[in-house]
DNA sequence: AAATTTGTCTATTTACATTTC
DNA sequence: GGAAATGTAAATAGACAAATT
């Protein structure tokens, strides 16, 4: 018999359970998925007290925890002891991101894709290759994990950036969300926990969902993770591992001090606590202004995925990953699963560009054009831009208590702009930022940015009165 | 207090669980999993039943249930109502497939590899492609689904092999490795189970692994699955999909008839049960023996993937999907997820070569090199080999009660010949063929090949006697 | 500072369905 | 053909620890 007087507190969710087919525990899943998803019960909603609901339904405690599991491992819930259960502030918000061309006349602005013109380089380094002796084996089974001289390419990749390693220590993926997915899916089993900024890339989500691993996010102060954050992750919610993008953190640009890329690196090693460093930005950033990755400071404990899309070409669909030793064989593994091996042809272009400097010259123009794409920027939304370097590829746009990042991007939309809101980048049951991401460096020229930019003041602008 | 008298009828593993520190359950799994791996519990053992075990340990039932279920779901074990629990036969044997090169004067007729010189075609074709115009968007990132025009080339495949789609239907992988990873962690929860041929291709197997799924051996006779078998899996294992390679089955080489084909799709559709066709091999068969691929008889009910690796270029790491229309959503974003979108670059040159038609001569090609190739092995071990078409790539090849196939891999080896023994391919707890699995496509010359034969027949002839 | 709230984890009880003998 | 053997699944009970009040 209830013994609460559910008439004075009323309860945020009442299920009804009464015509459940499947087991209670699962009827009960299912139930509150639906409800989620139909939006009758809105992200950040507290849900009732697990015992609660047992009694208000008559059922085990433990019924109700296990149908709550459920939805907690799909990334419905997030959940702590002594607090409650929430409905994650990205339950919703699940779609995938598609890289546009499907409405021509919109700018887009969502997405970031480097645009065409600086390939020359490589497709001419390509054409090279191609006449060749030895050209017809590019297009034989490669070394699944590469050649010597192709994992030697990526050692003096991960050198430019100020972190000495061997070639022993390095494997091969295609693209930097390939080597995430091969990360998450061979090293963390379902339920494992990773720690996350509260706004995140959004591939990590995707690839976390694949390999069942759960993000919860970690405290932070001024758009970095806070000591005590991480260590209280470890203890409490028990996280397994990290991720982190310490060179313009998607979305919001920020680059991480070297204080706490040393701190991330001493409670790694202290804690055997899993680090995945997304170093893709890593060189884009002022040659002046070299940052080793946090690997730099604990290659045992850190994998540091280095993707070639946003500084030499995003067609080449590869990245160099620093493996810790212990750890070797297990990626190994999901990489081999994944995918064999990589493409002959495009391992050995990344190779050759890198060894004939190539790679050097291409990464310099790209910096330069984005930062002639900043310039404009700044000149246009300045105000409302989040300071960043000159060449950060994207930009966070914060917005006036008018607009959530949602809103925003549906306006930006109708007036054919598209741009990332907040809410696609969250993680946990925080609201999300009043805020979007902006990519300055899709469109295809300077003019067309300009263009777009214009439009976004437009709609800031006629909201501020 | 202990009912069974152990004396007399002595369990066959009695474990020590009185030092353990971590909860019951997983101590007992983990010592389960250690005895396995140490060899201490032999692959085919039969253990105690769960209620022996309990009472012995004097825990409860489901206590050592739920350690043998995360055992089983790793797949150590494998166990079915009234008849008990047995270690699985590939249990151990789980080596990954390296790509040789390692020692140069091993002659390697394991791994399957076309040769290089049939890439002649292939790279000229690249090379005319990357001097085209247009050719700097082909180191851009590409769309994820593939261009209509790629898709194009999907169905057009789909045709050749007497299946015909269309382009909503068709998704684009990196190989078809990365294809059958994409459907099993996009498609299969964890704990989830799929029907295998009793020795199979053991890229299902890493799949399975890494989606969590496990696989099951379903009844067979005549190298096929039965219709009662099937259904038996079905209602008793209650498996959600079953994975088929019809055409030149890996490693057995048989084809499926027609009959038992209609049979799977008829099957598949009454039950909703989830079909991954292989189609790797389809386009090598003669061109006078056509047989559709079972997707033919149920496009709504599967997945059929048709990689290129075998018949126009490994290098290309490319391969299409028929996809069910239910289940292109789910399939799109594992695809999306694990891989962003295929290299631009290599998609084009496969449209490109199968729409002006290199594409079927390549397969010409191909095909007439590997049945100058089985002639040779037909020759030199024609007794020992499972007959098979002549454009088979690879042979069964079948041994005396002198050997188990691990042990003439072993034997093969120290003779100079790299050979992959049943073990690699065994599913579920049935004790492995007595075969081995050869290569007559890898060795890059006839006059190797020949070399290699003449070892293992040398081998089998000294154990004849 | 102590009591209460709250989620999590392990082990147990009970019921069930299939297979074997 | 019926009893016994055997694995599987769901629901429950109890203990624990962190967070809140």
């Amino acid at each position: 018999m209830p013994v609460n007087s559910f008439g004075n507190y009323p309860m945020s969710w009442k299920p009804d359970l009464s015509r459940a087919e499947s087991p209670l525990y699962l009827a009960l899943a299912e139930l509150l998925e639906e409800d989620i998803k139909k939006g009758i019960l809105q992200p950040g909603t507290k849900l009732p007290p697990q015992r609660e609901l047992a009694d208000f339904l008559d059922i085990n405690l433990s019924t109700v925890s296990r149908a709550f599991r459920i939805c907690g491992q799909k990334g419905l819930l997030s959940s702590s002891v002594g607090n409650g259960t929430y409905v994650s502030s990205d339950a919703v918000a699940d779609k995938i991101f598609v890289c546009g061309k499907e409405n021509p006349k919109l700018i887009e602005m969502g997405g970031i894709y480097p645009h065409a013109e600086a390939n020359l380089k490589v497709q001419q380094f390509a054409e090279q290759l191609l006449k060749g002796k030895d050209s017809l084996k590019l297009f034989s089974y490669a070394e699944p994990r590469g050649t010597k001289k192709q994992r030697e390419a990526g050692v003096a990749w991960f050198q430019k950036m100020g972190f000495h390693t061997d070639r022993e220590h390095i494997l091969l993926a295609a693209g930097g969300q390939n080597a995430l997915t091969a990360v998450l899916c061979g090293l963390f089993k379902q339920g494992d926990k990773i720690g996350t900024d509260y706004v995140t890339y959004p591939g990590i989500k995707m690839a976390a969902k694949m390999a069942g691993a759960q993000l919860v996010s970690v405290q932070y102060e001024n758009y970095e993770m806070t000591e005590e954050g991480i260590n209280y992750a470890i203890q409490n919610e028990n996280i397994k591992g990290i991720y982190i993008m310490p060179d313009f953190q998607n979305p919001t640009g920020h680059i991480m001090s070297s204080e706490t890329r040393k701190m991330i690196a001493e409670i790694s090693e202290k804690n055997d606590l899993i680090v995945i460093e997304d170093a893709i930005n890593n060189l884009l950033k002022a040659n002046e202004n070299l940052l080793p990755p946090v690997a730099a400071f604990a290659p045992e404990q850190v994998f540091c995925l280095a993707s070639l899309s946003k500084t030499v070409a995003p067609g080449l669909r590869t990245a160099f990953i620093h493996v810790p030793r212990k750890y070797h064989p297990a990626l190994d593994a999901a990489l081999y699963t994944m995918n064999i091996s990589n493409p002959a042809v495009l391992t050995a272009v990344v190779a050759g560009l890198i060894e004939n400097g190539t790679a050097d010259e291409i990464i310099t123009e790209r910096r330069l054009e984005i930062a002639k794409r900043n310039t404009i920027a700044n000149k246009i939304l300045k105000e409302y831009l989040s300071p960043s370097e000159l060449s950060c590829p994207f930009r966070w746009l914060l917005l006036s208590e008018h607009f959530t990042g949602e809103e925003f991007e549906i306006c930006a939309g109708k007036a054919g702009v598209e741009v990332f809101g907040a809410e696609r980048f969250t993680v946990g049951n925080k609201p999300a930022d009043r805020a979007v991401r902006i990519s300055v460096i899709t469109p295809s020229t300077a003019e067309i940015l300009t263009e777009g930019l214009e439009r976004l003041k437009k709609i800031l602008v006629r909201h501020m009165r």
